[in-house]
DNA sequence: GTCTATAATTAGATAGAC
DNA sequence: GTCTATCTAATTATAGAC
């Protein structure tokens, strides 16, 4: 089992995507390492040769999420819209296929030491310097400065990450569609639908 | 100690107090029983005798929460641009002297039964109406339906707890400060200043 | 209604065999 | 690098005195 060099970036590849679904869909006071260690195949005692202890493998879950879904969104390129309709989706609320760790972990992480909120903080920049390029892109005459597509960017983030967060606190599968569709409708959306 | 009728009640209404704040600010699963009777000035052992489990606890704590905040509301009757004011302020970030349950609470309560999640949604809900209520204060005319009108309630809840929720989650005080002026400026705000 | 004492369970982290 | 076994500490919840 061990002969190959990288069986050990291996293990630690599948602990990273099993803590970041179950943290995100538990939250991680309610996942133990155990449960991490279970879901990616090992034992709990296998855990301690590939992190220094359980926050640190929380801050490195948040950081892998971020990755996975920059390399998918990179190959994809899609537009604002397209993005909108996937993020803002009643599948993402109910965690399929992917989870955004910005959304789904939002109160929690900030509840957490530092390194955990650099964590997240860094991955909310990515995400707001991706929509500030998708916008722009979308919108290829220039007349605002930077500070305001800055700002722009920021309100999208937060109709995306704080709508998408708010329907899957919410109990009411109708009101969450609701919400989620007046959210694709917003002046932070296309803003195709609206004037 | 036990002479005043009054005096359960008041116990009661202290752990509440106690739990919404400590819950807030740290989360659930990191605030014991014990933390919560001590600072409500009493110990581990006299708990049981309000309040079923730490479960119960939390669903009550978040309508107790709730219920303040909506009588300090009705008494001060605020404008929209006054509730955004404050509500997107950096001391309400920092958790003084008020904390929402709505932002602070939002991923945390996502996580727990039904319970918990229905208080959650029956307060959004309180909200999205007071919002609804105010907005439609500010804008006599009315020229939308019901729907748009709650459509327009819904994307500015989504704006401020959003906003609030992701200006705590952040460890950057300057971005944090950048992001809830983004998000009074947003066109869900008092609507004065963009167009 | 509040207290002290305790039961019962669980979790994070470590030790040492292989 | 992964396993089993164990340590230590904390937690929810209960029992019974006052």
């Amino acid at each position: 089992m061990s002969w190959h060099p990288t069986h050990k970036q291996s293990s630690r590849q599948r602990i990273l995507e099993a803590a970041g679904e179950l943290f995100s869909k538990q939250g991680f006071d309610q996942v133990g390492i155990n449960e991490v260690m279970q879901a990616a195949g090992m034992t709990r005692g296998a855990f301690y040769s590939h992190f220094e202890s359980k926050s640190q493998l929380y801050s490195e879950a948040i950081r892998a999420m971020a990755q996975r879904q920059a390399r998918y969104l990179a190959a994809e390129q899609p537009s604002m819209e397209q993005m909108l309709q996937s993020y803002l989706s009643m599948e993402h609320r109910n965690g399929e296929p992917f989870q955004c760790p910005l959304a789904f972990l939002i109160s929690d992480a900030a509840q957490r030491e530092e390194q955990v909120r650099t964590a997240w903080t860094e991955t909310f920049r990515g995400f707001s310097q991706l929509i500030e390029r998708t916008q722009s892109h979308d919108i290829p005459i220039e007349t605002a400065t930077d500070n305001i597509a800055s700002q722009q960017a920021m309100q999208t983030a937060v109709m995306m990450i704080g709508g998408l967060a708010i329907a899957r606190a919410l109990n009411d599968d109708v009101l969450a569609q609701a919400l989620l569709t007046a959210c694709r409708n917003s002046p932070q959306g296309a803003g195709k639908d609206r004037g």
